[in-house]
DNA sequence: AGGAATTTTGCATGCGCATGCAAAACCGAC
DNA sequence: GTCGGTTTTGCATGCGCATGCAAAATTCCT
């Protein structure tokens, strides 16, 4: 029912041989305009395409970039799979793609099955990496790009935002909305990303001479974050939640669990800037991560990478403060990197 | 840098042919006890794992199924994308991610791409098929399984919630809340889904001698539906949202920008239950798709028609309305498909 | 025009595994 | 112990393409 064409049909119908269609195809060898001419016509009369499998075979690359991904409930990871799909297949890469469990504990699994499955590239989104996976992935000779996380291994290159700087801007801007009372509902504490947007608005707000009333861990979960948020109210009277994801949680309990009004009451500022944040129902003032920007820094890195220049890198990218409504404005004019959305 | 460990390794350390380590990890393959046990061993003492890509280019099964999917911000897709993969998962099988552009024209670029890629099997989701597609698709002996749309295609599989009565029995819960103003804000009319859907509704109304105020085609756009909303506020008590991702546009605009309230002014129901609708920014009444169950059905089709057993499928199932806070409830016991979330 | 330098071409081989086929080993029954 | 029957095993081959190597064709230079 599959009659497959192959190099070797198209190469007797154009009276060459299998080598000169392959080299037709393979790009940077070389084929005189004749034979091009004669290989190419043969190929649209039969319908000919490569097949990728044979290719990757002979090659040893198979032009699939490995995504590993813990969950996508947060819009942030649908998107950022969006838009590096986008990218990858611009360069000529296809994203296949594994799923932990939630809490990461198969990751080892998942990435034997990355590396049998020979993958040119690894991008891993919301998971960390072992150390004893660093090595098996350098030993394979397969490159990791970690995206929104960072570890402290000089193998691995990672792309995140600047998370200490954003936060550290988070913390001035509730500052100078005149807030005195504010906690930090944290991103995991595993995670690099958690930990640096903690430290960040903790040295943020040292810089003025304050401290926070509490720093807890919301663990990325709505219901761990809503849980903090219900023991934080009142004593606070602003929030600094360490992604949108439990911010929209955070800002649920305050409104309609505890009758309380944001900003008025208590401000809440997010992380990351999801399109969910814009929307009318939460207008939210938070930190964008810009995506785009991220992930073409993740293609990049991981194209130079595969092509063998250079080593690891550790990308950070900056992204301004998004000004909605979710947080009490400082009145007068703001610093450039705020901005209205 | 990268020494992959061969069954011809293992057939050496073991002392046995190569043909004899295939065999030992070919599933269904003959070989004695002995065989097995001395492979296993020499496997195990090299880490030696078959390589998929080899084994894909003799069997001709590569175990990789292609998702074909436009867009990823309607949540829907990917709590269906995690959800499927974990499915897939345990089934063997992979999931190498396609994106089509947002209007769809490049469906058969993609199409293309996935048969050279020899995927075993195809899941489309929000994604129609031509008939030169579903040709190509059959006449390369690939599976296609329709993911939560419809074709009227003998050769298609396709796996969506009972549309028709869903939407009839949103009428019917309007209807019951005394409503008598009603719109439809549809979903895309170039879908089955937003036909099938608005067809149920319609005639669910006309059962009751009603007709709907207006009924819009939404095309899955928030901004499309926003607009709809507001050309229809003050001309109607309740409005019926092909998806939850418009309907949330839709209150939205409703409250934020008309001052309205939900449901008091105009009752809200939407179509999917995403996780969202369960937030207390939203408390949307909304028909439920169920995802789980759909997804087995899917990979259920799926195994069978790559296993050669049966044909094409066309599978409905049911979904319960799930009744929150976004319409108005109507007083009385209701009938056991309504449930209360 | 003649020979050297260059490009193009075909041949043969390999990537790692699965599998048809025939030889070899094993089994049971008499 | 022998013979027919059943497994098990190894050999050889193929999947579809890329590529090193040497032969053939083309180009260039004097």
């Amino acid at each position: 029912m599959n009659e497959r064409v192959t190099a070797t049909d198209v190469a007797r119908l154009a009276g060459v041989s299998q080598s000169a269609v392959s080299r037709v195809f393979t790009p940077g060898a070389s084929a005189s305009a004749r034979t091009v001419a004669k290989v190419r016509a043969a190929a649209e009369a039969l319908g000919y395409r490569p097949d990728p499998l044979a290719r990757a075979m002979s090659t040893g690359r198979t032009r699939i970039i490995g995504l590993v991904v813990a969950y996508l409930d947060n819009m942030f990871y649908p998107l950022v799979l969006e838009r590096l799909s986008r990218a990858l297949k611009a360069e000529g890469y296809r994203i296949l793609v594994f799923m932990t469990d939630r809490a990461g504990t198969d990751v080892d699994e998942v990435m034997r099955d990355l590396i049998d499955h020979r993958v040119d590239g690894i991008v891993t989104a919301s998971v960390g990496m072992s150390d004893a996976l660093t090595a098996r992935c350098a030993a394979a000779g397969i490159p990791v790009v970690m995206f929104n996380r960072g570890q402290d291994d000089a193998r691995l290159t990672e792309v995140t935002s600047d998370n200490m700087a954003g936060a550290a801007r988070v913390a001035e801007f509730l500052l100078a909305g005149g807030h005195r009372r504010i906690a930090h509902i944290a991103g995991w504490q595993g995670s690099s990303t958690g930990r640096d947007r903690a430290e960040g608005f903790v040295r943020g707000l040292a810089a003025a001479g304050m401290a926070p009333v509490a720093v807890v861990d919301g663990g990325y979960d709505r219901a761990v974050a809503a849980a903090a948020v219900r023991d934080l109210a009142g004593r606070i009277d602003a929030v600094f939640v360490g992604n949108d994801h439990m911010a929209f949680a955070v800002m649920d309990v305050l409104r309609h669990e505890l009758g309380l009004r944001v900003p008025e009451d208590v401000s809440v500022v997010g992380y990351d800037d999801v399109p969910m944040a814009g929307w009318d129902a939460w207008r939210l003032t938070t930190l964008r991560q810009p995506v785009d920007e991220m992930v073409g820094h993740a293609v990049g890195a991981m194209m130079r990478r595969i092509g063998g220049e250079g080593g690891p890198e550790k990308i950070r990218v900056p992204g301004p403060l998004v000004i909605r409504g979710s947080a009490r404005v400082p009145p007068g004019t703001w610093p450039a990197e705020w901005i209205a959305g």
